[in-house]
DNA sequence: TAAAGGTGTTACCGGTAAGTAACTTGCGTA
DNA sequence: TACGCAAGTTACTTACCGGTAACACCTTTA
């Protein structure tokens, strides 16, 4: 039997990977470097050799789920090549996911939050992948001939945004549940306002499909794919 | 010069004021219980004859936030009596504020990302202020005649979430500072889909006001009234 | 075979956190 | 005046956490 696991991984990818488990699981500052160390199969000096300390390895972790964030994006592209309305209903659905899976929200969005200073090492790359998120969200609508993309882009990222920090309130059962619906009516009536003469016009032939595309399911943002072995 | 801060209170209201304005500065776990109580003009023991522990006093901030949001509903009726549109505008005036105001979102939703063990003694005063806020909001909505009511709360309830943690990704600047423009937009979208028989029917005459009603400015949610001296 | 580099092990340091004990002070009231 | 009680003071315990030192081990590679 093959362990395909983070156990066969090297430590420092051990590490990233078992760290946002449990710095998703009970907060960045409720877990701490030793029992990340342990959980990862390891101990806390190679934690240190490779990390210089523990704001650096959180730094590390969001810049992992960053990188994973682009994924998805590139995952839609591949997918639904210039089928923005497509890919715009596929945002939907993995941001639903992504604020509902577990329970637990966004990594990025809660680090923002646990992580009050205003100079740690890991707000810098928080805010450049919010703002990055919501920059290529209104390009996408854009793309997908909305007519007032900034207006709707900025609607979805609120509401995901509130999803996401929301299931952790009351649960995945809450307002948060609502949100494909709420999004899939908020996209809909700004597709409506936008005339005929403005629809998206892909530079290739677009793969029409129907609204009611088989869901995208990529690694959903904040969670991981491969799974501690502990 | 008479001093009405809260320096002339009692040391248990010093200490909930004191810490909720610490716990919303630095975190609840970016704080602890001695700064807390040196801050209020007051020192740990005396803190802990009032609240038996700290996870005590973060549960008792909550529930003073929770009091907090009562009067806000309150001053809606009493100012806007039966207007229920008015109310909903004002609903979502007061939303910006708590959201956008020092960019620091909402301490409810702040403390359910802090406090991930399930059985925090402050978890279900979270679960229990959030639900009420929907529920309130759709008993709002359905009184102001709208004919999706939960839809338009529940939407309404995740973009002033998402304008709450937002915030504290990109800033005050981000796109919680369109919070009001997205959701003065969704209430018009949504009251233009009300047929105008079933538009709002006040119990008593209600005094219409123009939807540019000067702010209403009770204490926002979120932030405190009065400032700790100290 | 020997050097080198990544890794594991143990023990430790300094700081800070939550929480407690014992005693003192000061103020209002009977 | 004397009592009771809320509050202040000091010092302490216990525990953990971030971070480091020193050294042993093992695999790779020259």
């Amino acid at each position: 039997m093959v362990d395909c696991g983070v156990a066969m991984l090297r430590p420092r990818e051990r590490i990233i990977s078992t760290a946002r488990d449990l710095f998703r699981k009970h907060g960045i500052r409720g877990i701490g470097v030793d029992a990340i160390a342990e959980a990862a199969g390891t101990n806390k000096m190679t934690l240190y050799r490779h990390f210089g300390s523990k704001d650096e390895l959180i730094a590390e972790c969001l810049r992992d789920f960053g990188r994973e964030a682009d994924a998805i994006w590139q995952e839609f592209e591949t997918r639904y090549p210039s089928d923005f309305i497509a890919q715009l209903h596929a945002w939907v659905r993995v941001g639903a996911e992504c604020a509902g899976d577990d329970g637990r929200g966004c990594d990025m969005a809660n680090a923002a939050v646990e992580l009050a200073e205003s100079n740690h090492p890991a707000r810098h790359i928080i805010e450049e992948f919010k703002t990055t998120q919501r920059d290529r969200l209104v390009q996408l609508c854009r793309d997908a001939g909305i007519s007032k993309p900034e207006l709707l882009a900025d609607t979805l990222w609120l509401l995901v945004e509130g999803a996401s920090v929301g299931c952790q309130s009351v649960g995945t059962e809450g307002p948060g549940s609502r949100f494909i619906a709420v999004g899939e009516a908020v996209i809909s009536a700004f597709a409506r306002e936008t005339p005929v003469n403005m629809q998206p016009r892909p530079q290739r032939p677009a793969i029409r499909k129907k609204s009611s595309t088989p869901a995208l399911r990529p690694a959903p943002l904040g969670r991981r794919t491969s799974k501690t072995t502990k």
